[in-house]
Parts: structure tokens; C-alpha cells; sequence
DNA sequence: TCCTGGCACTCGACTGTAACGAGTGCCAGT
DNA sequence: ACTGGCACTCGTTACAGTCGAGTGCCAGGA
């Protein structure tokens, strides 16, 4: 396909100009907001070129050119650098993060943050347990029958579960039972426990085998198997920006979307890359979302991702301001993380 | 005012077609689909008076009639029966609870409950913190100038928080000081706890005293300042049903409060009477959520409450079903919670 | 005194027509 | 290869007219 130059850069002028004002922009507004150098008429031929290719379209006869999701698509690819930060919102980044407590803190305020620097629907994966490792394991005895099963991933993820023990339990037995679970668990990635889970109760005393055994099934289910996952979410109100426009005028979708929590564990979990990730309209797996575009990416203490973080929002986004936030928070988040 | 059973009537058949047909109900319609034995032109004088009376208004002047909040307000207080549950509501509920393993499942699967089960937004606040008493303190040395203070209250509920100590603490320091703190708090109110840690303070050996002052600082900010109150959110894709006619179109405002803890804990967390609580429209303190209605109760283990749950929607609500589905709920949950 | 049928009236919803104008595609000329 | 000009499309807006649901009021009857 035969795109110059100057067919692109129309293209780039239709999608900044699209994003800012929202509506169709035709031929004659381009160029005189644009310093394209050529005439109205020339522009409607690169139009037409870019149309027939997909890049844009007329949502109605008279009417200007809308992008398409390819053409964003495009945008993003090639035509667009990353918008570095004002300093306002640096400042805010640094602001918003310091003083915060507890996981649980940070998690909040971070996606607090995004959800404000970017107007959008902000997500954020805690860090995973699949990717943290056990730091430490506590037993409460609640009562003779009954421990509190609490772990400390090193991620500063804390996971608690009751346990119901079969039968009741001497306190000296507890102590054991703790000491053994420790031993072999402290330190290993959570991924790598089952069969150190299974050894834990075939090396166990005859005393306390049916104790480990329940522990163990517990274990597994909290360490491996169950919401092994959390996410916090915040900026909802934001879709309703773009008055109705946006996502064809039913949020119902977004939010149905939105409640699932597998649905953002896809969106934002999926970290392989390490690199900032743009899903644009229906390139997305999920019919709910073929109206919004996603900007996610990992973070992680230092060079590792122990979780995703990301914005999501109506294809008309600022993909170039979205990434840079995305990324800077992310960035900062990780620092935060490594410090502790 | 002169409100005879007969105007009365009137009023309640009014709501119940309003409710379901979402249309404002005309004369002719309302003693067509109603026994009231009189004839349109009878209706309609009732209607002025009730118009007058404020509790129900035309949207324009060639149109029916609409309940006014105040109208709901009567409709609720004395025209409305609590509707019994259908038996598969009942199974849904018991089916839905069975199963849970832990307070966050617990409260995770009512609020999906109540949001499915009233077709509206649900809201459960976590087992209050100042409702609760300290069941256990554990203290976990992450490194030997740090600790992991976890605190397990007798709702369930754990909270966690990390500690920095002035200084090293060698592990026998930390032993006596998880059984000094246990001796003193567990089993206290938390609403109690300040003079007990105070007393900590004080009664501390010299050698553990700059410790167990950092401690107290933290166990004050975790057991009574700090985001003590927890929240469960859950439909809000509900909002979207009666398509932009309901919260007169604009679902901005709800969702901005319904992203403030604040105000939601206002709304279901105020659980003096123990009775189910219904706020309709403008009765709302938040101006946000004028045109929203609330029906909350609180839940509890047998006959104490330890917090509140409840649902939001417009105020155009079948409010004999959501307060009969919300009082139900609640129970199951306060008799699950006793089994713990 | 209260209810009812009848009737004029209001006003939003809908339909059809016309003018407007933003925007386009095409073509001939440079 | 670009440009100016021009005819054309079609959504938007405004306006007028009709329709009908629903009302308020009144006179007559139980």
C-alpha cells in the first residue's frame, strides 16, 4: 500500500484532531488547523487513499472522517512518541506515593492516581502470588480445633485462610507443625509448592499426619488454587465523559466487563513482554470491550513484574499521553516496591 | 390532609405501574388494570389531590402521573407489604452462601448475591472493626528491624501492617513482646484498645520500651484511625437498565459516590435501629445520589451487628421485593457468621 | 355529598417539508 | 502532481400541522 509521507501525517492530524474535539474532522478544518502545506483538495484525495485502506471512514455521507481502530492502530505504531510528563504531573506521581503504609496502601493510591492523571478507568493487578515467593507462614490457634493460616508473600501480599482441623491440637503440636511448614516453605516461589506441599505430609510424624494433611489441602488451595489473584479498579465515572458518544452510548458492556475479574487479569495480567501493551477496540478477545481501548503494562521491583497495571477507555483516548502515564506510574510503583 | 383509603389506593396503584411499566400511569389506564370500582373522572380528582398534596406529579401536562419521592415515602411507610421471597430466591440464598471459606468469600459471594438477587447495585460492608473484639496479635520479624503486625478480630476480619522498629529486636524480645500485647488486648473491643496500649507503653520494661512505643503508635493507627471500615461493591452494571430514563440521564454522579468509601459507609453503615432503612431521593444526604434510592440493614451473628449491607438503585425500585430480598440476605449472612 | 359522563383544552410526540451547510468526489487546468 | 471550481449528498435544524393521551371542569344524577 502506497502511503507517503504526507498521506500519513493526514492520518496523524485526523486522530489528534479526532481525540481533542470529537468530532468528524473534514478536509478544509484539517489544513487550516494543520500546517500541511497543500490544499483541501489534495487532502481529500490522501483521505480517500486512507479510507480505502481502512485507516479511516465516514460515519455519514456529508460528513468528515472518523479513525478507525486500524487507524489507530497505525497511530500508535508509527506516528506518535511517547508525550514526556509535565512536571505537574511528576510532581503528582511522587506525591500521591510517598507515605503509603501498607500493600494494600499502595495498591490504592496508585490506582487512585491513574485513574486521575488519565481520566480513564484505571486497574491494577496486585502482585501476583503465582510470581512471589513465601516469606513467611503463621498458625493462630483460634481455638483446639481451629488455626488461622496466615502468609507473607515477600511481594508484602499477606493471604489468610481458617482452617478446620480434624480433631483437636495441643498447642506444642501447633509450634511444630509451624516450625516444619517454615522450613520447607519459607523462601520458595509459590508456583513451586505442591510438591513440597506433598512432601511436607508424607515426612510428617505419624502424630501429626492428619493435621498436615488437612493443612496441606488448605494450603494448596489458598497458596495455588484459589482468587489467587486481586485487582483494584477506580475512575469508572470517567466513561461517562464523551457524553454517550463514546462506546456507542451503552456503558452496560464496559461495566458488565469490568466486574469480571478475569476479564482485567487478561487485560492488564498478561506481562510477558515487559513492554508497554495497547489493545485498540476489537482487537481486544472480548465482544464486551470492542469499544475501548486497553494501555497496560507490567511493574515490578527492579527488573522483575510481579504484577500489571493499566488504564482502560474509549478507542478516542490520547494513546500517546496514556502510554507515558502508564508507564511512569508503573515505573514509580516498582521503586516504591523494591524499597521495601 | 384528607387522605381516604380510597386516594390511597389510588397512590399505591400508581407506584406499582409506575414501578414496572416505567411509564407515567394514566386515569383510564389505572382503573383499567386495577379493581377500584370507580370511574376515570373519580380518579382523577384523587389525583389532584394527591398532586397537591405533593406526592405525585405531572411530567408535563398532557401526561400521566409519576410518584414524587414523598409519594414512594408514603407508599413505603404504609401501602406496601413485605413481599416474601419466591422459594427460588430462598434456595439461591442458601446455595449461593454454602461453601464459603473465609470472611473475604463470605462477603465477596453476598454482594454478587445481592446484586443478582435485586437486579440493582449492591453494597456490604466488611465486618466493622469497631464492632469487633481482638481475638489475636501476631507479631512476624520479617528482618530483625522489622515486623509484620497481624491483627485477627473475632468477625474474622485480619488486618496487617508492617512495622519499623527504632532498632534491632532479637527474637526472644519479639516472643515477649507478642505475649505482653496478647494479654492486654486480646479479647478487648477495639473501640476499647487506646488506654490498654497506652498502659503497654508504660508497663514495658526499659529494654523493650523504644519497641513497644513504635508498636503502639502503629497499633493505634491499624486498630482504630486507619481505613478501618471495608467495603464490597457489586452491579453496577445494573444502572444501566431502564436505559438513561432512571437518574434522569446521567450515571455520572452515582458512580462518582459509589467510588467513595465514605459515602457509602454513610449509607449502609449507619445501623442504629437494627431495622431495614429505606432512603428515597432527595432524602439523601449526598446530592449526588438525589435521585437514588437506598434499602439497608444491618447483619450480624444472632442479635449484635457488626455491619451493613444493602442495595442502590432508582428511586423508581420495587421496594417491597428489595427490602424483603435485603432483610433476608442479611439474616443468612448474620446466622453464617455465627457458625464461626 | 359524592360520583359520573361529557367536553373543551393542553401539549408532547410524530410527520412532512424546506432551507442550510459541511463535506465530499470529480474534473479540467496549471 | 497539485489546485480551484462545481455539482451533489445528506444530516441538521426549523417550522407547521396533525394526532391523541390525558387533564380540569362542570352539570346532572344517586
Amino acid at each position: 500500500m502506497g502511503l507517503d509521507d504526507r498521506k500519513l501525517a493526514v492520518l496523524r492530524a485526523i486522530v489528534e484532531d479526532y481525540v481533542s474535539t470529537q468530532e468528524p474532522v473534514g478536509s478544509k478544518a484539517l489544513v487550516e488547523r494543520h500546517q500541511l502545506g497543500v490544499s483541501p483538495a489534495t487532502v481529500r484525495n490522501d483521505m480517500a487513499v486512507l479510507e480505502e485502506e481502512g485507516y479511516i471512514r465516514q460515519p455519514h455521507t456529508s460528513a468528515g472522517r472518523v479513525p478507525t481502530d486500524r487507524g489507530y492502530r497505525l497511530f500508535v505504531d508509527r506516528l506518535s512518541r511517547v508525550k514526556p510528563l509535565s512536571p505537574a504531573e511528576r510532581r503528582a506521581i511522587e506525591r500521591f506515593l510517598v507515605g503509603a503504609v501498607d500493600l494494600d496502601d499502595v495498591v490504592h493510591r496508585t490506582v487512585r492516581l491513574l485513574a486521575q492523571l488519565t481520566r480513564q478507568v484505571a486497574v491494577v493487578q496486585y502482585p501476583s502470588l503465582a510470581r512471589s515467593s513465601v516469606r513467611h507462614l503463621e498458625l493462630v490457634p483460634i481455638s483446639t480445633t481451629r488455626l488461622m493460616l496466615v502468609m507473607i508473600a515477600d511481594t508484602g501480599r499477606v493471604e489468610q485462610r481458617l482452617v478446620e482441623l480434624p480433631g483437636p491440637v495441643p498447642a506444642d503440636d501447633v509450634t511444630d507443625l509451624r516450625r516444619l511448614v517454615n522450613e520447607k516453605l519459607a523462601g520458595a516461589r509459590l508456583s513451586d509448592t505442591p510438591p513440597l506441599v506433598q512432601a511436607l505430609v508424607e515426612e510428617a510424624l505419624p502424630k501429626l499426619r492428619p493435621t498436615m494433611t488437612t493443612l496441606a489441602t488448605v494450603l494448596l488451595e489458598t497458596l495455588v488454587e484459589r482468587h489467587e489473584e486481586r485487582i483494584a479498579l477506580a475512575g469508572t465515572a470517567n466513561l461517562t465523559r464523551g457524553g454517550l458518544l463514546d462506546f456507542q452510548g451503552s456503558l452496560r458492556p464496559i461495566l458488565e466487563a469490568l466486574e469480571e475479574e478475569v476479564v482485567l487479569l487478561k487485560l492488564i495480567g498478561e506481562t510477558e513482554p515487559s513492554t508497554t501493551r495497547v489493545l485498540i477496540g476489537d482487537e481486544n478477545e472480548f465482544d464486551n470491550l470492542r469499544a475501548a481501548s486497553v494501555v497496560s503494562t507490567g511493574y515490578g521491583p527492579g527488573a522483575t513484574i510481579v504484577g500489571g497495571l493499566g488504564v482502560l477507555g474509549p478507542t478516542r483516548m490520547d494513546y500517546p499521553g496514556n502510554i507515558a502515564t502508564v508507564r511512569a506510574v508503573a515505573r514509580y510503583v516498582g521503586e516504591l516496591l523494591a524499597q521495601n
